[in-house]
DNA sequence: CGGACGCTTGAGACTGATCAAGCATAGTGG
DNA sequence: CCACTATGCTTGATCAGTCTCAAGCGTCCG
């Protein structure tokens, strides 16, 4: 099981003639901090930083609010790659447009870094390409259970899963019960987790109902059962 | 739409002091090459190349046969991450440890290489790290496309995506129904696809009756209609 | 020739998606 | 300040579709 907004890669790019892709979960990883930016811009709500298909000229680093990845499928569906927050890198991309666009989900403020600067650094920083690596391959690696996690469904699993992922690092040694954040509509947790908004609200009510987690309001939920959350996510896959 | 074997990476590797994580789909990419191996080994049909949780001391390059990844549940379920070709490069792991078992699904060459080598290989030359990144980032855009479509479901879409994945390059000029060999068992494919055995039976004897695939035998099919079969993979997600 | 294994096909139970309709909250205008 | 409207969460009933449990075949191997 592994942490909160993880996920949500953006891969593709042309960086240095050809190499990075990923545009990961990077926790906080500093890269940005080793980055020419030209500021920080306010984003409001629901407003795109960039759709599919534009041209990939810069990457974002998130300094506050959450932000969403998706792709727009023909058939009019949405899948949604994942959910960012501050001190993750979107927008990494290897071909010469994003392969998918990004939306605040709530007011962001982000960073944003040219892809030429950026390109700059990677060919001349052989150590920052190697810690770029490492981001893209922890990214995958949360694709990768990600995948397992949607494909074996069980609707509880993957719910449960995703108040795991979410749930904050356990903040200041106050309640001792998980707090999930979750600013984002219930339609896009369940783009995101492949799943009919009709089935994601009524495996919450499930959860409340069985005592599992608390709900203070629709978009912030209090776990009470971590334990149990775990064996339920797990059975879906593990 | 993706070639061939394509995906199937092994994240986490602790290369490079703590580099690359990514064992992907490499497709002859000539990694391999640039790596001084313990020459070519010969795997029988259905032996382990490692275990997941062996120490990842190692990496392999396929010269011939197919290797299956895989990942074994605590329900005992079975979760196949991909098939993977003469030209890929499986084992590479960040973590001490195998994160995924692999074996043999034909008889197999592969190449060792051991980890110290390419770890050094990692550090000196930064062109190298480059194209890890790359290849690492390409299995990435794989392992989301992958993710779609088997969390849309759809037994149908699927299938033909998996049919359409692992289709010969179309060989030489000769009959332009494209081939595609499937040396694993249903079950295989089944657990890589997230669906029961039986459906995916199921499923292929439809597209046989609707002349979408010509069955040599069970383990051989052509393709009679690639169109259609792109369209259904598409309906499934794009 | 006999047996084992794996692909294939069949019937029933389960369950998630869909179509529809309440409710609550937030934001707007009078 | 309050009523109204809109949006999105929630709940209900129906239906289609897949998984499960079982049983036929065919092939390969001993």
């Amino acid at each position: 099981m592994e942490q909160a907004s993880q996920s949500g890669i953006i891969l593709k790019s042309k960086f240095a003639g050809s190499a990075a892709r990923a545009h990961p979960p990077l926790k906080n990883t500093g890269i940005g901090e080793q980055l020419p930016s030209a500021g920080v811009s306010e984003i409001p709500r629901r407003q795109t930083l960039f759709f599919e298909g534009d041209s990939a000229d810069a990457i974002f680093e998130i300094c506050t609010g959450t932000v969403e990845l998706y792709k727009t499928f023909l058939s009019g569906r949405r899948g949604v790659l994942g959910f960012f927050r501050a001190g993750a890198i979107v927008g990494f991309a290897m071909d010469a447009d994003y392969p998918y666009s990004a939306e605040a989900v709530t007011p962001c403020q982000v960073r944003r870094i040219s892809r030429s600067s950026l390109d700059r650094v990677l060919g001349r920083n052989a150590s920052f390409a190697k810690r770029l690596l490492e981001a893209t391959c922890r990214e995958l690696t949360v694709t990768q259970e990600k995948m397992f996690i949607l494909s074996r469904k069980s609707p509880a699993g993957k719910v449960a899963w995703f108040l795991l992922q979410h749930k904050r690092p356990s903040a200041s040694g106050a309640t001792h019960m998980a707090v999930v954040e979750m600013p984002m509509s219930r339609a896009d947790i369940a783009d995101y987790l492949g799943m009919a908004p009709e089935t994601l609200c009524r495996t919450l009510t499930k959860f409340k109902r069985d005592g599992l987690i608390l709900a203070d309001t629709p978009y912030r939920v209090r776990l009470r059962n971590i334990a149990r959350l775990g064996t339920l996510a797990a059975e879906a896959c593990n």
